[in-house]
DNA sequence: CACTTGACCTGTCCGC
DNA sequence: TGCGGACAGGTCAAGT
């Protein structure tokens, strides 16, 4: 679920909560979710300073003042929720009833932050992980060289986005959104949202697409995250910003989820699918099928 | 090689 | 009501 939009809602967040701040503990009844050696948690993240929070594609980054970094992918159900001591009393924070709750049983790893607030790592199916290692060694990581570029930085050009598409060209174009080494950053939800807005069926083949409806998808992709971005990006189920704040985009959302709607543009019946092995929505009129 | 499918997990929902 | 099975979606490994 946490898409590009998504980690850069919760980047956005961190950085105006956590950074200065010093690391007081860090706490695990997880290892698949937090794998790291014990002495280096003592040496390099415990009474370490945050110094930046970056993203690269869909993984987080929390730079710290030892030079090491904590590198994290919330994968499907992943959530970072940082809770002040303050917020557990009086009313009117943004999601009362999950600072509340926490830690409950999807807390993977507890963070302490000086002087009194808690950074929890929630992940209810356990796919995410937290890795603790020197800064600079995150490019050196198998993803980091893969990944492809990403979409909303001024060098992503609608020549560079044709370029990552060429290199499959048998693949069908779902497949190819969701690609990491083709472009960073989109999931399930902007790859159906992106499809619709570019009128293109995602069955449709790499290579048989014309430039013109390439360059549709460019643009599409573009305003469909920075849209996300605007509402604090995609709540399902599990999603929710640094604060605790669920995003409000999927109320924006043309196609995802919408199975049985009428298609804003042609007033279709929208429908569900399969597609590249993932549940895809589609509007068939306006996205015509291929052969 | 290029592309597709399955595994990793847990919780939820649907049908019987 | 209980229970089995399908499903959710990001990424890597294994399969075609």
């Amino acid at each position: 679920m946490p898409e590009l939009p998504e980690v850069e809602t919760i980047r956005r967040g961190l950085e105006g909560l956590i950074v200065g701040r010093k690391i007081t503990a860090a706490v695990s009844d997880t290892p698949k979710s937090f794998p790291n050696a014990a002495e280096n948690v003592e040496a390099f993240l415990v009474g370490a300073a945050i110094t930046g929070v970056r993203r690269r594609a869909k993984v987080l980054l929390i730079d710290l003042s030892t030079n090491y970094s904590l590198v994290i992918h919330l994968k499907m159900t992943g959530q970072l929720v940082y809770v002040d001591a303050s917020a557990r009393f009086g009313a009117g924070h943004p999601n009362e009833s999950l600072i509340h709750s926490l830690p409950d049983r999807s807390t993977r790893v507890t963070f302490g932050l000086a002087p009194s607030a808690t950074l929890y790592f929630n992940d209810q199916r356990k796919f995410g992980w937290v890795r603790l290692m020197p800064t600079a060694e995150v490019p050196s990581l198998p993803f980091m060289l893969k990944v492809g570029p990403e979409p909303l930085e001024a060098a992503f050009t609608p020549d560079v986005f044709m370029a990552r598409f060429s290199r499959r060209p048998r693949a069908k174009v779902k497949a190819a959104l969701l690609d990491q080494t083709v472009i960073a950053g989109v999931g399930n939800i902007y790859a159906d949202e992106s499809l619709w807005l570019a009128q293109i069926h995602p069955q449709r083949l790499v290579g048989s697409l014309s430039k013109d409806e390439l360059s549709s998808l460019y643009s599409a992709v573009r305003e469909v995250m920075n849209l996300s971005i605007e509402k604090g990006g995609s709540t399902d189920k599990n999603y929710v910003a640094a604060d605790g704040r669920a995003g409000t985009y999927l109320q924006h959302a043309n196609v995802f989820r919408k199975e049985g709607t009428p298609c804003p543009r042609c007033g279709a019946p929208i429908i569900k699918t399969k597609v590249a092995g993932r549940g895809t929505h589609v509007c068939t009129v306006c996205q015509s099928e291929p052969k």
